[in-house]
DNA sequence: TTGATTTATTGGAACGTTCCATTTATAGGC
DNA sequence: GCCTATAAATGGAACGTTCCAATAAATCAA
């Protein structure tokens, strides 16, 4: 039965009958123990229901064990897939990291990042929120916190990144897409003040220009990067003179939204329109019909990031390498020929 | 500029004239101080680029400005939505939540709640893991620490539960089901170590008692949570020879998987076979068909399980009332009238 | 002017650890 | 039996805050 109060090193050592300092040299795990002492230790810290207080040890102490993941955007998915590859390492290394979420707000992101400062984090893996200036690391920085940067990228900052190949990854789909006969094509998604969308619109660029589509066959409708902002990007692609026939989407969210879309005017996905989602999540192997994706092994990416950071917390620095993760189109049935270009060699300006 | 070492009050007080009893009023926002005083000790912490260190000043508080979020599934967007919730109360009271993930291990879970209690957190909202011990909890409550359930609760605690209405939805789901002429029923994953499945699935066997299904029609499959776990118990359902031809699931990821092996095998949900829901994640509305499922208001009652957790640190006390929230069941088209039953008056023992 | 009261500020003692420099106990060599 | 070397345990001074009691300065009533 524990006393009212919260129970110290001291409390131990007195129940034990040994100072102090060899109570904390326990809770260390030092060799330099006698075992039966540090026996006699164990047991009295198990009968005193003693908690340790981790706040009082990192006053001595560069900085805690804590490391704080800060996610933008935690109903998506991706990112929980995301934080169960760091949690993976994290866990074998004896850290809980916490998770924080700033729900694409660059305020709330301030505010998590002061917290989590104040709490003198060891390291901190964020995928940094829409709309972050550039100054809002520099802190951190400042204070010498190791920063990672987990999927999005700033544009000037040289704090390491741990991404997919979203150029490549990009040049794949519109390059399948190609394949598949479609001269009319569309990039539906995402906006331009993201780093990563620049990314993956540049790969989707580079594939029609080099496969020889032409600029005016292509449509670029910017929206939010979610089933909602899938199905309005359809909307608005519908009613153009000349619409697209297939279209690569920003992220799996929004392909599921222009899947849905289509449904809903009685076409169907893969035949009537093929579409390509990006991040390959779980549900896009479970969804009807099955979705193509660029897969980007999320859960691989979040334990490379950890393992970066706990290399650099190690080496005592605040620099990294970027890491560049592989990725590779999933094909499903998601994506079928353009029907009006079938069996036809390759024209380029083909309208319906 | 600030110098490598971290500053500290003393170095503020330094650079402003001042005492550091002074510096540290002022940072607790202490009416004592003159306010010109404080301008110049703002100013002096901010041109030394100083960072609060929480850690030391729990050293003299009771507890910290940290609460946890202990969840079962990170990956389950229900569980996002509830942390979402949580997210906007304690935002509002200038408290950053720290989520952990224990992904229904409850060993992960020890050691998850150990970490936070050793950060000496204020308290603490858990969805408990799957065979979470009795006992695993009896250290929190030793020291002291408000801890409230969040959707699950364990068999025999006292610690207050937010949790909506499971019987309720269940029976309501149920007798929906019967309305539409089914008669063989099923119910579809979870399983009976969860109080919550134990919830659900009593409202469900009420409604058929109620309602006039006879026991033996039946059948309960108990699976994994999740989107696979839907896909199987489909599967074995339909070996039966008499299968049934609706089914309430334990939540929305089963119904999803259910509605993918129908497909999967040629049948079309909502008109050969009917499927429930429970939770009415935002997915439900979107797919295809749009789920019927059994709304509980997940972001509410995240809500609500902050503001009696607030309540609780506030009055220092570590008990409160149960929350049952309301719910109420969405009906959209994924269950279509039993076709052998249609227009027939309700048969009791009716087989196919 | 003097003492009482209010307003601003301050020094010092915690808080619960860690770590270094010592001390004490144990063993080994001769 | 004495000195030295090693092993085990210990006391004390940090660490960066808060909070209380005390001081200093300013205001006021008489």
């Amino acid at each position: 039965m524990a006393s009212r109060a919260k129970a110290t090193i001291f409390d131990i050592a007195r129940e034990a009958g040994v100072s102090k300092s060899t109570v904390s040299l326990v809770l260390q795990g030092s060799g330099l123990i006698r075992p039966e002492t540090a026996v006699k230790v164990r047991k009295a810290i198990e009968d005193v229901g003693y908690v340790y207080n981790r706040g009082a040890a990192n006053l001595r102490k560069a900085h805690s064990n804590v490391i704080g993941m800060v996610i933008n955007d935690l109903t998506n998915p991706f990112f929980a897939e995301l934080a169960v590859g760091m949690e993976r390492v994290f866990q074998s290394a004896g850290i809980v990291p916490f998770i924080a979420n700033t729900a694409e707000n660059p305020v709330r992101q301030e505010e998590v990042l002061k917290s989590l400062m104040e709490q003198c984090v060891a390291g901190l893996i964020v995928s940094p929120a829409r709309g972050t200036t550039p100054g809002a690391f520099r802190r951190l920085e400042m204070a010498g916190v190791p920063v990672v940067f987990a999927m999005r990228r700033l544009p000037e900052s040289r704090i390491p990144v741990i991404a997919p190949d979203n150029h490549r990854g990009a040049y794949l789909a519109a390059a399948h897409l190609i394949g598949k006969g479609h001269r009319r094509l569309a990039f539906f998604g995402g906006s331009s003040d993201l780093v990563v969308y620049q990314e993956r619109l540049g790969g989707f660029r580079e594939a029609c220009e080099v496969l020889g589509i032409a600029a005016s066959d292509v449509l670029v409708v910017e929206g939010e990067t979610s089933r909602r902002g899938g199905i309005a990007c359809l909307e608005t692609a519908l009613t153009m003179v000349e619409p697209p026939t297939a279209a690569l989407c920003f992220n799996d969210a929004v392909a599921f939204g222009v899947m849905l879309a289509l449904r809903k005017r009685g076409l169907e996905p893969g035949a009537d329109f093929a579409v390509v989602g990006f991040d390959d999540v779980v549900e896009a192997e479970h969804y009807m019909p099955a979705l193509t994706s660029v897969s980007v092994d999320t859960a691989g990416l979040g334990e490379r990031a950890a393992h970066v950071m706990l290399k650099m917390i190690q080496s005592r620095t605040t620099r990294a390498e970027d890491h560049i993760g592989a990725v590779n189109l999933v094909v499903r049935e998601s994506c079928g020929p353009d029907r009006r270009t079938q069996g036809r060699p390759a024209a380029t300006g083909g309208a319906a």
